[in-house]
DNA sequence: TTGAAAGCGCTAACAG
DNA sequence: CTGTTAGCGCTTTCAA
């Protein structure tokens, strides 16, 4: 059996209340009785039972995160900054993998309903808003990262897809393009929709006339991107440039290429999205826009943790943060 | 307030006892009772109290999984391998990124016998045996992957680190190389160690005598190989390959490379460890040994729960899994 | 400044 | 087959 806080208690003689307080740094205690409490702590190896401390307080010191894949890169950055930020907060994490399924990620919804978690933290979610209001009605602790949810006490931490896409635009009209193609995610994802209006809005901002048939959607998958181009070629429209959403996308792009012969960034510019760290070893290295993962796992759980002790939703409740194109050699126009 | 198993069993006018019994699906309830409960369950959107259950229950159905850096591909190849298991047992993971710290692995270690956690996986740990050890010999539940302890209760999950440093070596002098250096991880590293012990051992099996000048450390890391390399290039010493003992400092290799102007595979080959997913898009290709890092997780998973259900470690204690050299352009002679 | 005592919400004997 | 009851180990009033 293990020791417990009678033990310590008794052994300390002292009431199991006063071993409490100096465990929770209540100051009423006499510096003295403490002193002789924690002699006793170390004593025994005392180690005070999490299930009946959460229990008694109604916390668990517990923040879930909810990934479509653990093993992406983008997505192992943010749990990254979560769980950095967490433990300085004293704070746990549990984390759901939920390769890309919604009931999956229904499922893990319980982690909050049944008070496993204080609060929760999804990462570009596949749920409707609806899903995470109802439970934010609730007075549940919610945070969601590289996605907007319009509800008072849910917290947002995403970078802006419209305004950094209409950069990337621009950078390729710099170099010269004006036929630009775009690989977007799944239709249903908010930043493939994001990042096709920014794309949309910059080619506007250049006066080029939009053509339909330069839009193709990879699914955000390498093997969705390579198929994308494969159609892209095989339509009769002409294009010198590809943005797109991802760099998942663009390394398929990259084999398409290499398939056709076509030279990057000779007879064709990419651009990705992510700043995957593949991006950077590949050849022609990949120009792609670069998001601050850590920093934007790191922030959610300040907010979250905030909310979680003050009872209010931190001010404000939304943050977006700036992201970074990083011009390599693949949207590079050779001299 | 939260609705609980007295409002259910109330509602539903039986005892909460008959309520906790339908929810744990012990049979000996009347399919009647069953229908009448769970009919009331839904209506009320009644959930169990995860702590209240912990504390009766002397059971937490959480997995503690410590690892050096989350972002890292192997270990968080690994950790999806563990979260994928444990969701199908219906065991839930708490991560712990230590940042390679000692300390902050020793403090992980708390959630064990603090209770927050049944079991706990740590993945090539920084800590002594000894401490492990301890832990193990008053009946926690521990797994380690990537490193073999010496104790009858700790489990173990890795690769035959010997067996394939020696096919490495084996290839190399199958290509035709006889002079091949090494550069090895943080000197107490087990991994460094062993895959060090391979590389002599295959050297010897080849009748190639071993020169200390071809080894250097590298410290698993990018910038480490880099060094290495340089420095070996600094000394009045030949060699033809290069065994790295990861990919990381495989990658240090090639910028050094391509600083000195020696050519891959030309002037030198080389092999790395991992597969980590940039050796395959790198120029050239690099040759790589590829450990089932998913089913390594997923192995450890099922022998804790097999221990933490049972009361017994899992027969076998101790899982090596193969693990496939992969050939590709880096070691591969040119005709 | 400290102690006594009442639960937190659930499970599992033990009865019936 | 179902109900009664006694805690799991801790925190927190309330009283002293």
């Amino acid at each position: 059996m293990d020791i417990k806080m009678i033990d310590v208690a008794a052994r300390a003689g002292v009431s199991p209340a006063t071993v409490s307080r100096v465990l929770n740094n209540n100051s009423l205690v006499a510096s003295e009785t403490k002193d002789k409490v924690m002699k006793v702590i170390h004593e025994l190896g005392y180690q005070p039972n999490a299930a009946a401390k959460n229990l008694r307080s109604q916390k668990t010191m517990t923040i879930a995160v909810i990934v479509p894949a653990i093993n992406n890169s983008y997505y192992a950055e943010v749990i990254k900054g979560i769980e950095n930020q967490a433990y300085a907060q004293k704070y746990k994490v549990i984390i759901g993998d939920t390769a890309n399924s919604p009931e999956k990620e229904l499922e893990f919804l319980n982690l909050l309903t049944n008070k496993t978690v204080d609060g929760l933290i999804l990462v570009t979610p596949l749920l409707p808003d609806e899903e995470l209001c109802r439970l934010a009605d609730m007075d549940y602790v919610i945070g969601v990262v590289g996605r907007h949810v319009e509800h008072e006490k849910i917290h947002c931490v995403y970078t802006d897809n419209v305004k950094f896409s209409k950069e990337v635009v621009q950078h390729l009209v710099e170099q010269g393009h004006r036929e630009i193609a775009f690989l977007s995610g799944y239709a249903d994802a908010i930043d493939s929709y994001e990042r096709l209006e920014g794309y949309l809005k910059g080619l506007r901002e250049h006066h080029i006339p939009f053509r339909p048939e330069w839009i193709e959607n990879g699914n955000f998958s390498e093997r969705g991107g390579y198929e994308a181009v494969m159609r892209l070629a095989a339509k009769p429209v002409h294009f010198t440039a590809i943005y797109a959403a991802n760099d998942e996308m663009a390394l398929g792009v990259y084999q398409a290429c290499a398939e056709l012969g076509i030279s990057i960034p000779g007879q064709l510019a990419v651009v990705g999205v992510d700043n995957n760290r593949i991006s950077r070893y590949i050849t022609p290295k990949l120009s792609t826009v670069s998001q601050p993962k850590n920093k934007m796992g790191g922030a959610v759980v300040q907010m979250l943790i905030h909310h979680m002790e003050s009872g209010e939703p931190a001010e404000p409740r939304v943050r977006i943060l700036e992201s970074e194109l990083l011009v390599r050699e693949s949207s590079r126009t050779v001299e």
